[in-house]
RNA sequence: GCGGCAGUAGCUCAGUUGGUAGAGCAUCAGCUUCCCAAGCUGAGGGUCGCGGGUUCGAGUCCCGUUUGCCGCUCCA
């Protein structure tokens, strides 16, 4: 099967079982948004909760927090997210090429000032030793023509950027008639500004409200709290802090399903260490979390590391953890080395001092910071593309089925009376009266046995059990296995301690020690 | 954002040169059924993405718009 079919299938599974839906559906969807359904949620929830222990049960030196998505907006100032991305694009419609209007009018600009250096050049060699430049360029006609022209364009280009009149700036490039340097065209598009971050008002507008973002990362609410913690929870470095929220961006171009949202939700964690010692950390924790990742067993081919060349202005070292997606390698985690990059930044805009202070060296710093962040919609596409299987059978039918990690499935157990009389409906609900303080349970009585076993296949149950006669008589069911289809004969009072193990997330917890 | 393609039932799709919508699966009720879907009977569900135009008449033709997919671009 090829792999867009495979996606094309995900996709459309994920809506038909409840996992994920679009956005706003009966509107016609919202770009780029999307809603998890009564499956989904159950999945997302013990994918987080698998990441949350891992973290805060497994590591006596990491804590949790949960920080708000609004925050004072110069913390977006001292992250450099406020200046990043600010930029007023054109498109060519010729080329299809986009530039940076400001950037194609400092060039019409500068072109002015090759033209009157030119006229310079031109007259110095003309005039020789008697060429007074300071006369020429006050007096030249051609010279002044030129300058009269780009002050003008000057002052035109910096109210524009002032009052960052969009159309204005397009306008100075039709006026100017400047074309794109690969199709020669002066078809432009409208100038938008691209700002990556969601922006609200807080306060009344009457009486100047203040402008305040959506966070674009989790992370700012650990390098704020970082003190706090520190100071509250007695911690000592190296410790870290682990927080789970959702994230907001407003991305150019926004796709590939759940893969790329305009909102989504983030776990993070800030560990943070003494100067020097970070790039020992770094190697552990990529190790650890790869360790993490490998735990589902969906085979360890399915990842790798790709290792940043290119670094963000943050970071001294970067890898991404990549997983096999049906459209290619695609990064799910990011292990990155932020230095002390964002606390000394906020030190400096806050004005308060944030360092820590070591009692062992008696004495205070900034300490630097290994940040693991992984996407939770990335990590739940990457499990439902990995778990979702066509299986052809002997009998030559094919059945889907989800083969997700017991631990993180939706619906642990599917409880089902062989026929819809003679007490075994009775009996099937007492077990399941029973089962469901353990784990999620989900009965079914409706069709054939063989149908119900495939419905609870596309949702990845990794067990159903089925009353029948004999079990009014012994007190046994049969108990199938979703990945064998295998089934065994089991006392209803062994169900519990047989299951409960298999799908709980202390079992996978157990593998990483 | 640019270009190409597309939008019909929960899912996958059909719908002729324009004549006011169908199938399979799914869902629900009942029957049947002693362990791996598709046996029987019946039912529900769509103003054909949205708006406008042409026409006696538009799912079908035209324009706009919106959403999605693919490519380009972007991704601190």
């Amino acid at each position: 099967m090829a792999q867009e079919d495979v996606f094309k299938k995900l996709v459309s599974h994920c809506k038909e079982y409840g996992f994920v839906f679009p956005s706003s559906d009966i509107y016609d969807g919202l770009g780029a948004v999307y809603d998890y359904g009564q499956m989904g949620v159950e999945l997302k929830n013990n994918i987080k909760q698998y990441w949350w222990q891992s973290m805060v049960l497994l590591h006596e030196n990491i804590v949790g927090i949960d920080s708000a998505i609004f925050m004072h907006p110069t913390i977006w100032k001292a992250s450099g997210h406020v200046d990043a991305f600010n930029d007023p694009l054109i498109d060519n419609r010729d080329s299809k090429k986009r530039y940076r209007a400001d950037v194609l009018i400092e060039d019409q600009l500068a072109k002015y000032d090759e033209k009157i250096n030119k006229e310079v050049v031109k007259a110095a060699k003309r005039f020789g030793d008697a060429f007074d430049e300071v006369q020429f360029r006050s007096t030249n006609a051609r010279v002044l023509e030129h300058q009269a022209k780009r002050d003008a364009l000057h002052e035109r280009f910096s109210n524009a950027l002032n009052d960052n009149n969009l159309d204005e700036l397009r306008q100075i490039i039709l006026d100017e008639e400047i074309v794109c340097p690969i199709s020669g065209t002066k078809n432009w598009t409208e100038v938008r500004q691209f700002n990556l971050m969601f922006s609200t008002e807080m306060g009344s507008t009457a009486d100047g409200a203040m402008k305040i973002y959506l966070r674009p990362e989790t992370a700012q609410g650990i390098f704020v709290n970082y003190l706090n913690v520190q100071k509250t929870g007695r911690m000592k470095i190296p410790f870290g802090i682990a927080q789970i929220g959702k994230a907001f961006r407003n991305e150019i171009v926004a796709r590939q399903f759940i893969f790329r949202m305009r909102e989504f939700e983030q776990m993070e964690m800030q560990f943070f260490v003494k100067p020097g010692t970070e790039l020992e950390w770094f190697p552990k924790w990529k190790e650890i979390r790869l360790k993490w990742h490998k735990a589902l067993g969906f085979g360890d081919d399915h990842y790798r590391f790709h290792d940043h060349d290119k670094l963000a202005h943050y970071a001294n070292a970067a890898t991404d953890i990549e997983f096999l997606m049906p459209f290619g390698f695609k990064e799910v985690e990011g292990i990155h080395s932020r230095t002390n990059f964002d606390l000394s930044q906020h030190e400096k805009f806050s004005g308060k001092s944030i360092k820590y202070f070591d009692p062992e060296l008696n004495e205070s710093y900034t300490p630097y910071v290994i940040e693991t962040s992984i996407g939770v919609d990335r990590m739940f596409l990457s499990i439902m593309s990995a778990a979702y299987t066509e299986e052809t059978l002997e009998s030559g039918e094919t059945r889907v089925v989800l083969k997700l990690p017991a631990a993180l499935a939706p619906v642990k157990l599917a409880v089902m009376p062989l026929v819809k009389k003679d007490g075994l409906p009775e009996k099937a609900r007492e077990i399941m009266n029973d089962l469901k303080f353990h784990f999620h349970c989900q009965y079914d009585e409706k069709d054939s046995i063989g149908k119900r076993y495939r419905r609870q296949d596309a949702i990845g149950t990794p067990y159903c059990i089925t009353v029948d006669h004999q079990t009014l008589e012994d007190n046994c069911v049969t108990l199938r296995n979703r990945d064998t289809m295998q089934q065994e004969r089991v006392a209803i009072s062994e169900l519990n301690n047989i299951i409960a193990d298999k799908v709980s997330i202390t079992s996978l917890l157990k593998t990483l020690q």
